[in-house]
DNA sequence: GTAAATGCAAAGAATTTGCTAGCCC
DNA sequence: GGGCTAGCAAATTCTTTGCATTTAC
């Protein structure tokens, strides 16, 4: 028997795996509908949304939320960390390796986790830089 | 001379303040009008938001949007640390220590880094204790 | 007195959903 | 051929905004 939600293979969404794994961004829904429309102009959006979806439920890409009112999409599966830069908007992955004994120490108070997400905020190399000439210039 | 965005004592602002002061939630924007409306019947979803938007610019809250579409708010200023339940929603703060020295470390790296966040994800003791249940019972 | 804030309603933005037709396995 | 998907558009949900009036300082 074939599992329920057995999840077909379409090549709509095999455009947007292609798309999400082909940038090193982390783009929204809507950059990656502008993407896949270069490619079949006739997408809906309401697909992408839907495989979106689909796609982050099966763990083939992460889903994030970055404050803002809109998601970000990660095809890298692995976890790490993120830098958010408050200046220009920029989103990074950071090479910085994972914090172990983390998650135990939250499940020793009880809970059982499951995964963590550790972001930070500020100015990205370029913005800080930016800054600085602004305020030598004053 | 006045600073220029000066901002005005309000009662709305008074009363929003000491409904987000007198919860240990993280609510959302539409919880918090319910709330106020028990107070002020005619207050507006518009006073809101404008408002959680001026206080959380000037510091008095703090914004957080863990994976949903919206957006929650916290009137605990300090930096601490959210575990979020995958099952029941529940989001609570973790009393753990500040992670010391994971800035600089990302710092290292040419960025100017302001602040960072930690969320846990998972289950809730109480939902940990019914799945347990739930698996006996098969 | 005047700039800032409110209430109200309408507009916006992002995302979801209902429905019919089409394509995958 | 049965059921998951796509396309399309309408509907939802959350948030922002314009404007006339009110209020804080």
């Amino acid at each position: 028997m074939k599992p329920k939600g057995f999840v077909r293979r379409t090549r709509q969404r095999e455009v947007i795996l292609e798309v999400l794994r082909g940038t090193k961004g982390h783009p929204t829904a809507d950059w990656v509908y502008q993407e896949v429309r270069k490619t079949m102009p006739h997408v809906s959006l309401g697909t992408i949304y839907r495989n979106l979806k689909t796609l982050s439920e099966h763990g083939e890409i992460q889903e994030l939320a970055f404050g803002s009112t809109h998601s970000r999409f990660d095809a890298n599966k692995e976890v790490h960390y993120h830098f958010v830069c408050e200046q220009c908007g920029l989103i990074e992955d950071l090479d910085m390796p994972i914090l172990e004994g983390l998650e135990e120490e939250v499940a020793q108070r009880g809970y059982r986790v499951v995964s963590h997400r550790l972001e930070f905020y500020g100015l990205c190399p370029d913005c800080a830089a930016d800054e600085e000439a602004v305020s030598q210039a004053n």
